[in-house]
DNA sequence: TGGTTGACTCGTA
DNA sequence: CTACGAGCCAACC
């Protein structure tokens, strides 16, 4: 153990800090899928960490609400009340919704970067 | 202490 | 378009 280790530490506490600060980081009328918003914190292959900590969050100024699937869709079942809330918050944003799902590219389309911008 | 869940994702069929 | 498996990991039970 040197101070090396010390210094690169990571621990479940820090990830969710990351995770949230990335969360914090997506522009209004942006969105960002779970699988982006973990690769911009540093955890690759870690999106459903970003879902346990959002469904564990209690910030209020969060914009949990610009996070979504890979494929563009709302994480929350269809017709739920998170389902709703997020429609209606995205919708407040001038983000695009059908069906619940915001047009653009699927995430899947380009590993490299991405944000989906009001451009699309 | 150990199994199950879940606001996920990707490759394959 | 759907279905399934594997990988992922904190929170629960």
């Amino acid at each position: 153990m040197t101070e090396d280790t010390l210094v690169t530490e990571d621990t479940p506490t820090r990830r969710a800090e990351r995770i949230l600060a990335q969360v914090r980081a997506i522009p209004p009328g942006a969105v960002a899928g779970y699988g982006e918003v973990a690769r911009r914190a540093g955890l690759p292959g870690r999106a459903r960490l970003v879902a346990t900590i959002l469904s564990a969050n209690t910030d209020p100024s969060l914009p949990w609400h610009r996070v979504l699937r890979s494929d563009g869709r709302i994480a929350f079942p269809e017709g739920s009340p998170g389902w709703h809330e997020q429609l209606q918050r995205l919708h407040a944003e001038g983000v695009r919704v059908e069906a619940g799902r915001v047009r653009g590219q699927s995430a899947a389309a380009d590993l490299d970067s991405r944000l989906w911008g009001p451009h699309g």
